[in-house]
DNA sequence: ATGACGGAGCGTCTCCGA
């Protein structure tokens, strides 16, 4: 089974690369974030035509999330146990669903912004919140993983320059410390290989060169349990999704399993 | 060339992203 996980950054002006993309690489499951559109504008016609149904979960202009499938779908969950909200509003951020008899959560953590930034604060309610879903969710007896954005550099060499970063969010160790709060579950890391250079970057900025200059950081992540990560045959960063015209300014993340 | 911000909304700018 191949599963991946991709921020597309608005899956409207996305659609044809996604659509491309899922035909040259054919993953049995891809979760999506930042959507940025709500649950009725998601393209649910094309992509079944593609062959995928799809569990969406978006609430308009930001954010958003989706799971699609060729291996079945079910028990489909939105959102988070204990879910925070934001300036009293909720976000569409986790959807969960049963596909091919794995467990799996497409997630697109928030951002935190700065660190005197309440949504900092958000972030890491947030990440709480995930943390019990992740110790709810377990009780299903599946094999299980969470993927997706967690806008999170587990380690300094997960951004390209730490020093850039000396005060900023992605790299605090409150942040550091959700993820481990994730391991100590008994979820892993599945360290992906990169197609190019010698680090597995995720993301990088539009502004500046910073792809040509390879100036990316390893914020999207899988998060699988040991039935998952023991199962694991190979694991890449898709950079050539980065390229060319009209790219997410994050790559995809492709998991090839044998179960 | 991989190649130097982009998306969305009521919008001619601001917010957001990381």
């Amino acid at each position: 089974m191949r599963i991946a996980t991709w921020n597309v950054n608005s899956i409207g002006p996305r659609l044809p690369r996604v659509l491309e993309w899922l035909g040259s690489v054919q993953p049995d499951v891809l979760c999506l974030q930042e959507l940025k559109s709500g649950t009725d504008a998601f393209p649910f016609d094309a992509v079944r035509e593609a062959g995928y149904e799809t569990a969406a979960y978006g609430i308009g202009r930001w954010n958003g999330v989706a799971i699609l499938s060729r291996v079945g779908l079910e028990d489909v969950t939105r959102g988070l146990t204990g879910e925070p909200t934001f300036e009293d509003k909720t976000d569409a951020r986790a959807i969960g669903a049963t596909c091919g008899g794995l467990r799996l959560w497409s997630v697109y953590v928030p951002n935190g912004r700065d660190l005197e930034n309440p949504h900092y604060d958000y972030k890491l309610a947030w990440l709480s919140a995930l943390e019990a879903t992740v110790r709810e969710e377990q009780s299903r007896g599946l094999p299980f993983a969470v993927l997706g954005d967690f806008n999170i550099a587990p380690t300094d060499a997960d951004v390209w320059d730490i020093g850039v970063f000396a005060e900023s969010t992605h790299v605090t160790e409150p942040e550091r410390k959700a993820l481990a709060a994730l391991r100590d579950l008994g979820l892993s890391d599945v360290f992906p290989r990169p197609l190019k250079y010698d680090h597995p970057f995720t993301y990088w900025d539009y502004r500046a060169g910073n792809f040509p200059n390879n100036k990316g950081m390893r914020i999207d992540l899988v998060y699988a349990d040991s039935r998952v990560s023991g199962a694991v045959t190979d694991s890449y960063v898709d950079r050539d999704a980065r390229k060319g015209k009209g790219p997410s300014d994050h790559a995809p993340i492709v998991v090839d399993l044998s179960l």
